[in-house]
RNA sequence: CGGGGUGUAGCGUAGCCCGGUCAUCGCGCCUCGUUUGGGACGAGGAGGUCGCAGGUUCGAAUCCUGCCACCCCGACCA
């Protein structure tokens, strides 16, 4: 994995050799290594110098838009619409929900002034006389400030059920960050949902599961195992937790997206009641769901190599990209204008390509450039091409080049971009498959997750002490109880206690 | 928030222990020429508040104090 970074030092790699292998001593340094310097060169993002915050680049920000445009469309087909909600939450919303609060409390930014100054030494400070009468949070979540809301939205059963959708930005002032993993502020959507009864709340927890799961794996092409999270991974003020769970390329897994049933926690804790078709009063049942700009680190740990990303077509900024071949501008406008109908007939399929004909860069720079930045599909066109009526096509999750000829071009590219997504998927889901170990003792619970890593399925007593002492003990959670999870008399691996199913431990990020 | 580390040009860095021609080197950038089917070559050139603020000193990138940011481990988390 630290290819990629002796790559960019190629040219004083000799001298600096020592000093990096002595940097890069163990796998998951050097994973992170590769992780860091792969979002910054593929130009997805980079520190702000804002704590802990980063910059989403034009490159990065396509994608996630790309992203955007496809959860959008899956939401609203689910009869969800969009809303907006304040970034500001007065402190007292949080004082409600109790768990809720003790879930985030540590991990709030506080807004207390209102207006700066100027001082005697000219130096900008904060005016103590704006003081905030009640301090306003910045929102890391909005179940608070949204069901204050729909108190006042709900009155009767025909008012619910209430589906909507949010897309915002959350601050969560968190200890460690990470590119994309976990930024103290990230972009995400967060769906709010209330409802007449219970089991139609369970419905849509579980029904948004499954458009998070189809998500990942038609268009992010990430498989994902369902399941539910235990009792102490559970989202604060949640009844049930249901998440996607990702394995990266290092072994290490990665919740993907999260759905909870909320009960009527919220309900009751912001008094949100309805009259039922029997004139009766009841607290109405709530669903909360989300998926965050962190879906971008889990794309590039999923796929990428040495070479740089590689992205699935679907998600694709840039699905084809033309280099063409010359040596002085009279055949650089040749091949210009030999391409015309080729890109247009491309884009009329739509298909996204970019023709790069910029004389300021090589050949062999702009490839190495576009495997960086993980364009599926690239053609290469030169006088050579032109004379045989063909064209050099090159796949990024292959890395194969062939040569095709001129007039298929685009029924190939057609073909070839839904062979890439297909194959990403099975690549991912062979390697995520593999990874997925039985263990039936303790010994070779710890061997298998030093050793391999991955998920490990094993029999859990279902208590919370025991969950703890095994994160103690390995650094391993339990990533989820599979939704598909058989029914199977086991002994608990650490305890010997008696247990029903096995569960998926991992090693998290 | 606890432990460890880092901060020198756009990027990667040498120098710091032992204060004084010390601001080093590579990439990148600019100009000219030759090149162009996998990150070209040569010659010339531009670019730096040495993270920030104090202090010690005749003199600070170098020593001391404080702050900020980043990286790694832990705890927490999407």
């Amino acid at each position: 994995m630290s290819k990629l970074i002796f790559y960019y030092k190629r040219h004083n790699i000799c001298a600096k050799l020592l000093s990096m292998s002595k940097k890069l001593t163990t796998r998951a340094e050097d994973y992170s290594k590769w992780y860091n310097e792969l979002v910054v060169k593929a130009d997805l993002a980079e520190n702000s110098g804002v704590r802990g915050c980063m910059v989403i680049k034009p490159y990065g920000y396509a994608i996630w838009e790309k992203m955007q445009a496809e959860l959008d469309r899956m939401f609203k087909e689910t009869g969800h619409q969009n809303a907006y909600f304040p970034i500001f939450i007065p402190k007292s919303y949080f004082s409600k929900e109790a768990s809720h609060v003790d879930g985030f409390a540590k991990e709030c930014a506080v807004v207390t002034h209102y207006r700066l100054k100027n001082d005697e030494n000219g130096n900008v400070v904060v005016d103590e006389n704006a003081k905030l009468e009640e301090e306003l949070i910045v929102r890391p979540t909005s179940e608070t400030i949204i069901w204050d809301t729909y108190r006042k939205w709900i009155e009767s059963y025909r008012d619910l059920p209430i589906l909507v959708n949010q897309w915002a930005n959350v601050v969560r002032w968190e200890m460690r960050t990470r590119l994309f993993l976990r930024t103290a502020e990230f972009l995400w959507q967060e769906g709010h949902t209330a409802h007449a009864t219970k089991q139609e709340a369970i419905a849509e927890s579980k029904q948004m599961q499954e458009v998070y799961a189809s998500f990942a794996e038609n268009f992010m092409a990430m498989p994902v195992i369902k399941g539910a999270k235990s009792d102490s991974e559970r989202f604060a003020g949640a009844l049930e937790t249901y998440t996607i769970e990702a394995l990266m390329q290092d072994g290490k897994a990665l919740q993907a997206g999260t759905s909870h049933f909320l009960g009527q926690n919220f309900a009751k804790a912001f008094d949100v009641k309805f009259t039922t078709k029997e004139g009766k009063r009841e607290h109405v049942w709530a669903t909360s769901w989300g998926v965050s700009t962190r879906l971008m680190g889990a794309l590039v740990m999923t796929h990428s190599d040495d070479k740089g990303l590689v992205l699935p077509p679907k998600l694709a900024p840039i699905q084809v990209v033309i280099v063409p071949i010359h040596r002085n501008d009279e055949q650089l406008e040749t091949i210009t204008e030999k391409l015309k109908d080729l890109i247009a007939q491309l884009k009329s399929k739509g298909i996204s390509v970019k023709y790069d004909d910029r004389t300021t860069h090589k050949p062999g720079w702009k490839f190495a450039e576009y495997e960086l930045k993980g364009v599926p599909l690239r053609i290469a066109i030169g006088m050579r091409d032109l004379e045989n009526g063909t064209l050099e096509i090159a796949r990024r999750d292959l890395l194969e080049k062939n040569i095709i000829s001129f007039d298929d071009t685009v029924s190939y590219v057609g073909k070839t971009l839904v062979e890439i997504q297909d194959n990403l998927f099975k690549r991912a889901l062979d390697y995520r498959n593999s990874h997925i170990t039985e263990v039936n003792s303790f010994e070779e619970f710890k061997e298998v997750l030093e050793a391999k890593g991955g998920f490990i399925s094993a029999h859990w007593d279902g208590t919370e002490k025991t969950e703890e002492e095994i994160k103690k003990l390995t650094k391993a959670t339990i990533r989820c109880i599979p939704n598909d999870v058989k029914n199977e008399d086991g002994k608990c691996v650490l305890t010997g206690s008696k247990s029903s199913r096995r569960v998926l431990f991992a090693k998290a990020y």
